[in-house]
DNA sequence: GCCAACGTTGGC
DNA sequence: GCCAACGTTGGC
Protein backbone atom coordinates (compact mmCIF):
# COMPACT_ATOMS: atom_id res chain seq x y z
CA UNK A 1 0.00 0.00 0.00
CA UNK A 2 1.42 3.24 -1.09
CA UNK A 3 0.36 6.51 0.54
CA UNK A 4 -0.67 9.36 -0.45
CA UNK A 5 -2.17 13.52 0.21
CA UNK A 6 -5.38 14.93 -1.78
CA UNK A 7 -5.71 18.12 -1.88
CA UNK A 8 -9.47 19.87 -1.71
CA UNK A 9 -10.78 23.30 -1.06
CA UNK A 10 -13.56 22.81 1.72
CA UNK A 11 -15.29 24.81 -0.15
CA UNK A 12 -15.75 23.11 -3.13
CA UNK A 13 -15.53 19.66 -1.41
CA UNK A 14 -14.63 18.76 2.27
CA UNK A 15 -13.88 15.78 3.96
CA UNK A 16 -17.87 16.15 5.58
CA UNK A 17 -18.53 16.12 2.05
CA UNK A 18 -17.13 12.97 1.29
CA UNK A 19 -18.48 11.71 4.55
CA UNK A 20 -21.88 12.45 3.26
CA UNK A 21 -21.68 10.90 0.07
CA UNK A 22 -23.78 7.48 -0.45
CA UNK A 23 -21.09 4.62 0.20
CA UNK A 24 -18.62 7.31 1.75
CA UNK A 25 -17.24 7.81 -1.44
CA UNK A 26 -17.09 10.10 -4.43
CA UNK A 27 -15.08 9.71 -7.54
CA UNK A 28 -11.97 12.16 -7.54
CA UNK A 29 -12.52 14.05 -11.00
CA UNK A 30 -11.25 17.15 -12.07
CA UNK A 31 -7.74 17.00 -12.18
CA UNK A 32 -5.96 18.72 -14.61
CA UNK A 33 -2.42 18.73 -13.94
CA UNK A 34 -0.12 16.27 -16.02
CA UNK A 35 2.00 15.51 -13.04
CA UNK A 36 -1.30 14.26 -10.73
CA UNK A 37 -2.64 12.96 -13.59
CA UNK A 38 0.46 10.79 -14.17
CA UNK A 39 0.35 9.67 -10.50
CA UNK A 40 -3.37 9.00 -10.76
CA UNK A 41 -3.46 7.05 -13.72
CA UNK A 42 -0.03 5.36 -13.09
CA UNK A 43 0.99 4.80 -9.56
CA UNK A 44 -1.79 5.47 -6.78
CA UNK A 45 -3.94 1.74 -6.80
CA UNK A 46 -7.10 0.58 -5.15
CA UNK A 47 -6.54 -0.16 -1.43
CA UNK A 48 -3.85 2.90 -1.15
CA UNK A 49 -4.78 5.44 1.85
CA UNK A 50 -4.24 9.10 1.25
CA UNK A 51 -4.51 12.44 3.61
CA UNK A 52 -6.96 14.63 2.89
CA UNK A 53 -6.15 17.97 3.07
CA UNK A 54 -8.14 21.29 3.32
CA UNK A 55 -6.83 24.10 1.20
CA UNK A 56 -7.22 27.64 0.49
CA UNK A 57 -8.98 28.01 3.80
CA UNK A 58 -8.99 29.74 7.12
CA UNK A 59 -6.71 27.07 8.63
CA UNK A 60 -5.29 24.64 5.80
CA UNK A 61 -4.43 21.77 7.35
CA UNK A 62 -4.71 17.56 6.95
CA UNK A 63 -8.43 16.94 8.54
CA UNK A 64 -8.71 13.29 7.68
CA UNK A 65 -7.81 9.74 6.01
CA UNK A 66 -9.04 8.34 2.88
CA UNK A 67 -8.95 5.02 0.83
CA UNK A 68 -8.44 4.80 -2.76
CA UNK A 69 -12.15 2.84 -3.82
CA UNK A 70 -11.49 1.48 -7.29
CA UNK A 71 -9.49 1.19 -9.97
CA UNK A 72 -8.13 4.48 -12.38
CA UNK A 73 -10.21 5.07 -15.00
CA UNK A 74 -10.86 8.21 -18.07
CA UNK A 75 -12.27 11.26 -16.06
CA UNK A 76 -15.71 11.56 -17.47
CA UNK A 77 -16.26 14.80 -16.89
CA UNK A 78 -13.42 16.00 -18.97
CA UNK A 79 -16.01 14.76 -21.78
CA UNK A 80 -18.66 16.90 -20.97
CA UNK A 81 -19.10 20.56 -22.71
CA UNK A 82 -21.18 21.97 -19.57
CA UNK A 83 -18.68 20.30 -16.92
CA UNK A 84 -16.52 23.10 -15.28
CA UNK A 85 -13.47 21.30 -16.52
CA UNK A 86 -14.41 20.09 -19.63
CA UNK A 87 -11.34 19.17 -21.90
CA UNK A 88 -12.08 19.22 -25.82
CA UNK A 89 -8.27 17.41 -26.19
CA UNK A 90 -9.59 14.40 -24.04
CA UNK A 91 -11.74 11.60 -25.81
CA UNK A 92 -13.12 8.33 -24.78
CA UNK A 93 -11.17 7.19 -27.52
CA UNK A 94 -8.10 8.33 -25.96
CA UNK A 95 -8.77 10.08 -23.34
CA UNK A 96 -6.15 12.46 -21.09
CA UNK A 97 -7.08 12.85 -18.01
CA UNK A 98 -7.82 10.16 -15.28
CA UNK A 99 -9.87 9.40 -11.52
CA UNK A 100 -10.27 7.21 -8.78
CA UNK A 101 -13.13 6.59 -6.43
CA UNK A 102 -12.15 8.02 -2.86
CA UNK A 103 -13.85 6.53 0.27
CA UNK A 104 -13.58 8.12 3.84
CA UNK A 105 -12.35 6.36 6.24
CA UNK A 106 -11.77 8.81 9.19
CA UNK A 107 -11.28 12.25 10.36
CA UNK A 108 -7.97 12.85 12.37
CA UNK A 109 -8.50 13.35 16.18
CA UNK A 110 -7.76 16.60 15.12
CA UNK A 111 -7.15 18.67 12.35
CA UNK A 112 -3.28 18.70 11.48
CA UNK A 113 -2.51 22.79 10.15
CA UNK A 114 -0.20 23.38 7.49
CA UNK A 115 1.54 25.83 10.04
CA UNK A 116 1.93 22.80 12.26
CA UNK A 117 3.49 20.60 10.18
CA UNK A 118 5.80 23.21 8.91
CA UNK A 119 7.64 23.27 12.76
CA UNK A 120 8.96 19.60 12.36
CA UNK A 121 11.83 18.90 10.62
CA UNK A 122 10.90 15.11 9.86
CA UNK A 123 8.55 16.70 8.07
CA UNK A 124 10.90 18.87 5.40
CA UNK A 125 11.37 16.25 2.53
CA UNK A 126 6.81 16.50 2.58
CA UNK A 127 6.33 17.66 -1.34
CA UNK A 128 3.35 19.73 0.66
CA UNK A 129 6.19 21.54 2.04
CA UNK A 130 8.30 22.47 -0.74
CA UNK A 131 8.27 25.85 -1.94
CA UNK A 132 5.81 26.16 -5.08
CA UNK A 133 4.37 23.53 -4.79
CA UNK A 134 0.79 23.17 -5.98
CA UNK A 135 0.03 19.57 -6.90
CA UNK A 136 -3.26 18.15 -5.83
CA UNK A 137 -2.04 14.94 -5.70
CA UNK A 138 0.94 14.05 -3.99
CA UNK A 139 2.82 11.30 -3.00
CA UNK A 140 3.63 10.87 1.41
CA UNK A 141 6.55 8.27 2.50
CA UNK A 142 5.71 5.97 4.98
CA UNK A 143 8.03 7.38 7.15
CA UNK A 144 6.25 10.64 7.26
CA UNK A 145 2.87 8.79 7.08
CA UNK A 146 3.11 7.17 10.64
CA UNK A 147 4.86 10.61 11.71
CA UNK A 148 2.01 12.65 10.77
CA UNK A 149 -0.07 9.83 12.75
CA UNK A 150 1.51 9.96 15.41
CA UNK A 151 1.36 14.07 15.62
CA UNK A 152 -2.77 13.19 16.31
C1' DG B 1 -6.76 41.44 -1.65
C1' DC B 2 -1.91 40.65 -2.35
C1' DC B 3 1.65 38.29 -4.30
C1' DA B 4 4.97 34.42 -5.19
C1' DA B 5 5.43 30.45 -7.81
C1' DC B 6 4.13 27.69 -11.38
C1' DG B 7 1.92 25.97 -15.70
C1' DT B 8 0.15 27.00 -20.23
C1' DT B 9 -0.27 29.43 -24.46
C1' DG B 10 1.11 31.31 -28.61
C1' DG B 11 3.98 34.43 -31.54
C1' DC B 12 8.20 34.27 -33.65
C1' DG C 1 12.79 25.98 -29.17
C1' DC C 2 12.58 30.44 -26.80
C1' DC C 3 10.22 33.46 -23.97
C1' DA C 4 6.79 36.99 -22.73
C1' DA C 5 2.15 37.24 -21.40
C1' DC C 6 -1.36 35.41 -19.05
C1' DG C 7 -4.01 32.38 -15.91
C1' DT C 8 -4.19 29.60 -11.69
C1' DT C 9 -3.04 28.08 -7.13
C1' DG C 10 -2.90 28.84 -2.50
C1' DG C 11 -0.78 30.81 1.74
C1' DC C 12 -1.04 34.82 4.27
Amino acid sequence: MKTWLLKSEPSAFSIDDLERRPGHTEPWDGVRNYQARNLLRDQIKRGDQAFFYHSSCPQPAIVGVVEVASDRRPDPTAFDPAAAHYDPGSTPDNPRWYLVDVRFLRRLRRPLPLAELKTHPELAGLPLLQKGNRLSVMPVGAAEWAFILSLE
